[in-house]
DNA sequence: TAAACGATGCCCT
DNA sequence: GGGCATCGTTTAC
């Protein structure tokens, strides 16, 4: 999935946190492990929204985990963020995810959502403000300027982060599916690059 | 109403 | 590198 690898080297920003997307995975409705499979009910009803909003969710009863929805609207497409890079407030990260070592703050999907402090609360809400990534056709627009609760911002001009795809983690279903991508030689992903 | 499942993280070895 | 805690959502009866 092309948004997929797109956010890599994005930057996430919500209140005084932000870090660099080192790790993506794409998931779409035609395959089961897409929450969206088994079809629109009140949990998946965001992913069959607009696109550029947040589908946040509880896994395993504990964590949450952030997602961006992706156009087009209404195929029940999106992108789980796996792991970031800290870059600002990382003392506070410190503090609320109890972890000392930088590299433990944001390796994974629940833990960089309790790093930044994003919670179930900011499900069904923009992510983008007015950034060139949110001019994307058919991506949220229209606020007014008002930043979103979580802000997506475009890398910087340039090369794009070296990146590779591969098998996705985590899940059972289709884990065939080459749709997890990382940054190559980031020391922040959830779990290493295969060796290929 | 009940039971099974899961896109995880932590702690221990 | 491997095992287990934990609970909302979904699905079946």
């Amino acid at each position: 999935m092309a948004v997929a690898r797109d956010l890599l080297g994005c930057v996430i920003r919500h209140g005084d946190t932000a870090g660099r997307i080192v790790e993506t995975e794409a998931y779409h409705h035609s395959e089961p492990a897409c929450h969206a499979y088994v079809g629109l009910t009140p949990r998946t009803r965001v992913l069959f929204g607009p696109p550029g909003i947040a589908y946040v969710y509880r896994s395993y009863g504990i964590h949450a985990l952030l997602n961006a929805v992706c156009e087009p609207e209404g195929q029940g497409a999106a992108v789980l963020i796996r792991a970031l890079e800290p870059l600002e407030g990382v003392d506070l990260m410190r503090e609320r995810r109890g972890l000392e070592r930088e590299r433990d703050l944001c390796s994974g999907p629940g833990k960089l959502t309790q790093a930044l402090g994003i919670g179930l609360e900011l499900n069904d809400t923009p992510l983008y403000a007015a950034d060139p990534v949110a001019r994307r056709p058919g991506a949220a627009g229209g606020l007014g300027g008002v930043s979103p609760p979580i802000s997506f911002h475009a890398r910087p001009p340039g090369e794009p982060p070296p990146s590779a795809a591969c098998e996705r983690i985590g899940i059972t279903r289709a884990v065939e599916l080459p749709w997890r991508f990382c940054e190559i030689g980031s020391r922040h992903l959830s779990r290493p690059v295969p060796r290929g």
